[in-house]
DNA sequence: AGCACGCCGACT
DNA sequence: GTCGGCGTGCTC
């Protein structure tokens, strides 16, 4: 029998290996095994079995690692969709299913054989080491010789026989933790007469009454604090027979021990329950594993169409009430539910309204999670005492038993997309949603007020059916109720008269012109509009959100009469002023032209380039207003979940009257005091050369709108830009969602862009500058080359051209945009170097 | 990605 | 002569 087994290093391939005959009859496939692997060992994973190989004379398979598969079945179908559609390698995809820190580190242990072999000084220092201290790990070694080429010399004397070098696996890092506990060792009947030979016995007879008192293994922890006791004395017991002390395994949970007020389903609204129906009708009708089995053994193909929905619904419209009760049916029919959400910042409101409606069940899972947590989440989940999982991306690979439903709340955000270049494999969690649904006949929930151009399209195509829920919510006082629930606080704004039924509606939108500001001799950050509605919010001791679009901060040329942006004449996206060499240059197809010191369009020398932060922000407003409670939120100033979660209660909770930051804010946060939103300058994202600005831009205006005005107040929203009449603006400011996608797309359209054509994207960095450009300009001839070679239709290329983002982490980056209607297809079977980056379908191409 | 091999240049 | 740096090629 052999074995397919792939590694965690980026090949696009798995090696083939002998299974010994002791591991014949355990080996499956999703198992984690041991092999030689060219001088060394590593862990990877058995993909397949099969009888026969083209490989002549294969390394046989050293040993089993964990005593089931790591990963099922379905797993590794799913790993080998990401491989092939994402095109990295399989190892990579197979790997990035499984919780961090199973990863299991190499190391090599020397063994001295023959001291008088040594030659060189270096060799000599290895061996009077391994004379002095045995055989050392590698490790060691790195500590005994530090900075020094130990490897190069024990290769030369493993090779001349004087040392043995043995490869071997450190054992992972994730493990079960264990608690020390005690019991009693004896009838409780024979405790005197057992303590009457002790001296002493008054520590130890407050162990053992405790032990009585609760029959059964106890903590040795609270041993400690209950009994007042020691180590010693329960080693004394011990040595005595009286008690037995053990080990039990404990589960890591950051929501054990919290409290969840629970909470009951409202009544549904006339839209939200036609929406329900659809929805409900689609969780019905999935079939069940067993028939799935069935079909498979009766060489049906594996999958089946899975059910995908939009759900296209303004803030506070009731999405969430349709996730819940989505999940609920999903476990009432005994399958598991995955629910995700774009920010980390965000899984504990979520965590706090799913665990209230179904205690007990939940799980959360993210990235900023200890190992330890999120190993026993995924013990938790294979063992199936999880059955409805929250959290980033990353918690789509949860193992749960049987998935039948997965939600991706704001499903536009970009947080759903892995980068390729930093953290392969590249994926998107809406496409791995749905691959799993069709893998397992479940359903997938879009949920969003503005979705991705891409998801509104395949809606308008019919490929998911779309539910809209076009107005917030009526029952305004149970919404207050919900506030009050969630935060803690008392609404000051209930009022005994507000009727039962009362519709919001969507804020007033007021943009201002920052070049009207600035020729009135207003040269502040802060519009008159929005610094008189700041002094009327502090003055009402309500809360204001200011939202400082950090993104591209740098430099794109604008002009601050007219407005006037310098765009690329073959691209239509803005240049970027590169200050060293004073040129304007776009980022997309490499166009340069010299920096202007007057506008083209008006002639006003007030040209500039455009930028501010946070900090400035915060600072304006501390100088306008002294006495205002300023809190700043970014990735800067929260760099923790708790962080997080300890900034926004601080608001929440009123400490803070005015909270300025960066897009996180603008995400789905309920925040009933806030009644005033200030975006400080739309422009900046507006002006990205990104072919998704535009979109980006629209979505983050809409989500910003939406945060103002959710309790009894209302709300105002006040957009300072310099491009008023710019149609992002104009349609985000009339809440008009529709208007806008029919825009864009008809932009994306003509420019053969997203959803119309796929674009491929290879980065290359180097750094030397001109490395990096002589890698991007050789791959650009090897592309066309194929292209022209295979006739692709309708397939191009876009640059070379220094990315956006022209030096990152000390390298230069080059970067080139394959545009096709299937990137995939004609980048396959192209044999690209391991330093090509590729992205398919990159989130943006900065 | 690692890791070995091979060639070159720096330093003892 | 010894050592380390870096470019190249391979891993069942």
């Amino acid at each position: 029998m052999y074995a397919a087994v792939v590694f965690d290093i980026p090949l696009q391939k798995a090696f083939a290996y002998a299974v010994p005959p002791a591991l014949a009859a355990s080996v499956q496939p999703g198992q984690m095994v041991e092999a030689p692997f060219r001088t060394t060992v590593q862990a990877g994973i058995i993909l397949a079995l099969h009888d026969h190989i083209e490989i002549a004379d294969p390394k046989t398979l050293t040993a089993l690692l964990h005593p089931e598969p790591v990963l099922s079945e379905q797993q590794i179908a799913l790993a080998r969709w990401m491989s092939a559609t994402s095109l990295t390698h399989i190892g990579m995809c197979v790997w990035s299913l499984l919780p961090p820190g199973m990863m299991m580190a190499r190391d090599v242990r020397v063994t001295l054989r023959d001291a008088a072999a040594a030659q060189g000084k270096l060799e000599q220092e290895i061996v009077a080491l391994l004379q002095k201290r045995g055989s050392l790990q590698g490790k060691q070694l790195d500590l005994a010789l530090p900075g020094r080429n130990w490897r190069a010399a024990v290769d030369d004397l493993a090779r001349v026989g004087a040392v043995e070098k043995v490869p071997f696996l450190l054992p992972p890092r994730a493990r079960p933790r264990q608690v020390q506990v005690a019991a009693l060792a004896i009838p409780p009947a024979q405790i005197d007469t057992a303590l009457a030979k002790v001296r002493n016995p008054d520590a130890l007879l407050r162990i053992l009454h405790l032990l009585m008192r609760e029959r059964g293994t106890v903590d040795i922890g609270v041993i400690y604090a209950q009994a007042d006791a020691t180590l010693a004395d329960l080693k004394r017991l011990q040595k005595h027979g009286l008690i037995a002390l053990g080990a039990r395994e404990v589960i890591r949970d950051s929501l054990a021990g919290r409290e969840f007020v629970p909470s009951y389903a409202p009544t549904l609204t006339p839209e939200q329950s036609q929406a329900w129906d659809r929805i409900e009708e689609a969780i019905r009708t999935r079939s069940f594993p067993a028939d799935r089995a069935l079909r498979r053994e009766q060489g049906h193909e594996a999958g089946v169409p899975g059910r995908a929905f939009l759900i296209q619904g303004v803030t506070g419209s009731g999405k969430t009430e349709l996730y819940l009760r989505a999940i609920g049916r999903t476990l009432a029919l005994g399958r598991d539910a995955i629910y995700l959400v774009p920010e980390i910042a965000l899984t504990a409101q979520t965590v706090q309204r799913v665990a209230a409606r179904f205690p007990g069940e939940v799980a959360v899972v993210h990235s900023k999670l200890s190992e330890g947590e999120r190993f026993d989440t995924w013990r938790r989940a294979r063992q199936g005492e999880v059955h409805v999982v929250v959290g980033a991306r990353s918690a789509l690979f949860t193992p749960l038993r049987d998935v039948g439903l997965i939600i991706l709340d704001e499903e536009h955000d970009s947080s759903y997309q892995q980068g390729g270049e930093q953290q392969p494999p590249q994926y998107h969690a809406r496409a791995v949603a749905e691959e799993m649904a069709r893998l397992n006949d479940a359903v997938v929930l879009l949920g969003s007020a503005t979705p991705s151009l891409e998801t509104r399209y395949r809606a308008e195509q019919g490929e998911i059916e779309r539910l809209v829920l076009p107005t917030r919510i009526h029952a305004h006082q149970m919404r207050i109720r919900e506030q009050e629930v969630q935060t803690g606080l008392r609404a000051r704004y209930e009022r005994a008269d507000a009727p039962e039924a009362m519709s919001i509606g969507l804020p007033v939108v007021d943009v201002v012109d920052m070049r009207v500001e600035l020729k009135a001799g207003n040269t502040s950050i802060f519009s008159r509009a929005l610094h008189s509605e700041m002094a009327g919010v502090l003055a009402r001791r309500e809360q204001a959100l200011l939202l400082m679009n950090r993104r591209g901060q740098a430099t794109y040329v604008f002009c601050r009469e007219c407005g006037y942006v310098a765009n690329c004449p073959r691209c239509d996206t803005p240049l970027t002023h590169h200050r060293e060499s004073q040129v304007l240059r776009c980022h997309h197809c490499g166009h340069t032209q010299t920096a202007p010191t007057e506008c083209p369009a008006c002639g006003s020398k007030r040209i500039k380039f455009f930028g501010a932060g946070t900090q400035q922000v915060e600072a304006a407003v501390k100088a306008a207003f002294p006495t205002a409670r300023v809190l700043r939120w970014d990735a800067d100033s929260a760099t923790t979940p708790g962080a997080h979660e300890a900034i926004l209660q601080h608001f929440i909770d009123h400490y803070a009257d005015i909270i300025v930051g960066t897009q996180m804010i603008a995400k789905g946060l309920d925040l009933p005091l806030v009644t005033l939103v200030g975006v400080i300058s739309a422009d900046v994202s507006l002006n990205l050369p990104d072919f998704r600005a535009s979109e980006r831009s629209f979505q983050l205006l809409t989500q910003m709108a939406g945060r103002a005005g959710r309790g009894l107040l209302g709300g105002r929203v006040i957009v300072q830009t310099y491009e008023p009449e710019h149609y992002v603006i104009q349609a985000a400011a009339a809440h008009d969602v529709e208007g806008f996608y029919k825009r864009e797309l008809n932009y994306r359209r003509e420019l053969g862009y997203p959803p119309f054509r796929r674009l491929a994207r290879m980065v290359f960095s180097h750094a030397q500058e001109g490395r990096a450009r002589a890698d991007a300009e050789r791959a650009a001839g090897v592309l066309l080359r194929h292209i022209r070679q295979h006739d692709f239709a309708a397939t191009d290329l876009i640059g070379p051209a220094p990315c956006f983002f022209a030096r990152v982490d000390t390298r230069y980056r080059w970067h080139l945009l394959v545009r096709s209607p299937d990137p995939v297809e004609v980048l396959r079977g192209l044999d690209l170097p391991s330093d090509w980056h590729l992205e398919i379908d990159p989130v943006d191409t900065l």
